[in-house]
DNA sequence: TTATATATATAAGAAAATTATATATTTTTA
DNA sequence: TAAAAATATATAATTTTCTTATATATATAA
């Protein structure tokens, strides 16, 4: 069982660290990306991801240029200089919460051990 | 700067997490004990906690006592036997989702080695 | 020729969380 | 002793975010 939910409050942030590991990179590839690096297990929907890439660029965090590519239309999505500087900040923010959400769900029922020290 | 939005999606579990560790708790405890295991990078707030905590309760997945306490009233919450078994759950998928997204926080540009195999 | 993969777009609706507010007691601080 | 902070729960209004569904169009594989 897939449980689609925990993807909730993430996907920005994950767009734009994929962003700043590729000059460029189209909607459709963002997606393959994400189930490619995640085995699977993390799956974004359309409905989801182009709504964002268009409130990420209407906030000048991407610029787009579109292209045809074997006949198919296919608009790029490129971090700016502002967008660069976001990422960064929401990838480590993300990782700080990620630890931390990993100590609450790790631990069993003795967690405080307080020896000695108090 | 704490981000709170990364939160959605992963509360529910986090209750019952928390509640798999104890007898029971109440809702001010839960939230104290969120702040203390995460180090306050996670601090949910009261206006999600105590709906979620009905909507469990309405799903069965917990039941509740009252008890005064220094003339202050509380509301315990416990798990019920099916809220024990979709805890487990829940915390297993959610630890997936976790390492997944890690993976897809951590690795630089070059992401695919291909040494040998293919 | 039918299905699948590639590619984007967007509307309707649901779910989930934030913010604000209300109430009440106890404990700490000024 | 008065005020502030901590303890404790409750809930309504709003906003944000995501899912689901739908539409369009081409290329490729079965």
């Amino acid at each position: 069982m897939k449980s689609k939910e925990f993807i909730r409050g993430t996907l920005k942030t994950i767009i734009l660290k994929l962003l700043s590991e590729k000059e460029k990179m189209y909607g459709y590839e963002i997606s393959q990306r994400v189930a490619e690096l995640s085995k699977d297990e993390i799956q974004l929907t359309y409905g989801a991801l182009y709504p964002i890439l268009y409130k990420l660029e209407s906030e000048k965090l991407l610029t787009t240029t579109s292209e045809i590519v074997e006949n198919r239309a296919r608009k790029y999505y490129s971090l700016t200089d502002l967008g660069r500087g976001i990422a960064a900040e929401k990838v480590s923010e993300l990782q700080r919460f990620n630890e931390a959400l990993k100590n609450i769900l790790a631990p069993g029922p003795i967690t405080s051990l307080n020896l000695g020290t108090t």
